[in-house]
DNA sequence: CCGGACGCCTGTCGGC
DNA sequence: TGCCGACAGGCGTCCG
């Protein structure tokens, strides 16, 4: 489900209510997520505070004192706020219980997501330890995605949706990002210009600022935490219109594969 | 080092 | 209606 978007929206709806706050109890109805969620876990956050929630990349970041908890929801992952003793719908594998009576409840049908938690800010752990620039922060550049793509034959796509490139670009926001640009989604990294590269880190700020004013993009079930979902949808070029004519130039938009992706582009404006 | 393939899970949808 | 394969917003790991 989640890409940055999805993530950001996530983390500006919790945070009002879980900073400051203290977590009186851990419920984990399912340790089987993308990795075991430590049998210790509960122990180790229950009477402690929530100074801030952060994030980096996809993974949420709550502050605790002195540790970090890492959260990933993962491909249909999802953060509620609900009220204490609200009956857990399936799926609802962990909750963090606030002693001011509020429930942050992780649902997460195919598991993929992840909780560890991590001493510090949480910056060494392995998870963390070789991540890409942010796509909003000063370190993304065009300069930054040309230097590193020389003599690379990768395609583009999966260049720029790798988090050691860049972080937090999903299958959405690559293809939207690389139609804005007029790039080839499959067109290898190493044969794009610095030109053209300038004008792909623009759009791939562009492109998530633009989804995060509109509260993500909802496929089908992604909500944010009060439970409404993203309306970046209908902003959408390209991802899911296959054979649907291009808004710019009116051509059927093609559907392809790239590194094992479904890719959606369009051949008249993207080279 | 690089890049491609695979696997982890469940739910949904389209075709027969 | 039922079954079955394909596919889905991610990403760590393995292998050549």
């Amino acid at each position: 489900m989640p890409e940055l978007p999805e993530v950001e929206t996530t983390r500006r709806g919790v945070a009002p209510h879980v900073s400051g706050a203290t977590i009186s109890d851990v419920v984990v109805r399912d340790h089987r997520l993308r990795w075991p969620v430590a049998e210790d876990l509960p122990q180790r956050l229950r009477g402690r505070q929530v100074s801030a929630v952060d994030r980096r990349a996809k993974y949420l970041l709550f502050r605790l004192d002195g540790d970090t908890l890492l959260l990933h929801l993962g491909m249909s992952g999802s953060l509620r706020l609900v009220p204490a003793r609200t009956p857990p719908e399936p799926h609802a594998h962990l909750d963090l219980v606030f002693s001011h009576g509020q429930v942050l409840r992780f649902t997460d049908p195919r598991r993929f997501g992840s909780v560890h938690l991590a001493p510090g800010d949480g910056g060494s752990h392995p998870l963390l330890a070789r991540l890409g620039p942010e796509p909003l922060g000063d370190g993304f550049t065009g300069e930054w995605l040309y230097q590193r793509s020389r003599g690379r034959r990768q395609a583009v796509k999966a260049f720029i949706m790798d988090a050691a490139t860049v972080v937090g670009v999903g299958n959405i926001y690559a293809a939207e990002a690389l139609f804005r640009a007029g790039i080839h989604p499959a067109r290898a990294a190493g044969r794009v210009s610095r030109r053209r590269y300038g004008e792909l880190a623009a759009a791939v700020r562009a492109v998530l600022a633009e989804a995060i004013d509109a509260g993500g993009t909802t496929l089908r079930d992604f909500v944010g935490s009060g439970g409404r979902p993203g309306y970046f949808r209908q902003s959408l070029s390209v991802y899911g219109r296959a054979g649907q004519p291009c808004r710019a130039c009116g051509a059927p938009l093609r559907l392809i594969q790239v590194g094992q992706r479904s890719t959606c582009y369009c051949s008249g404006c993207q080279r």
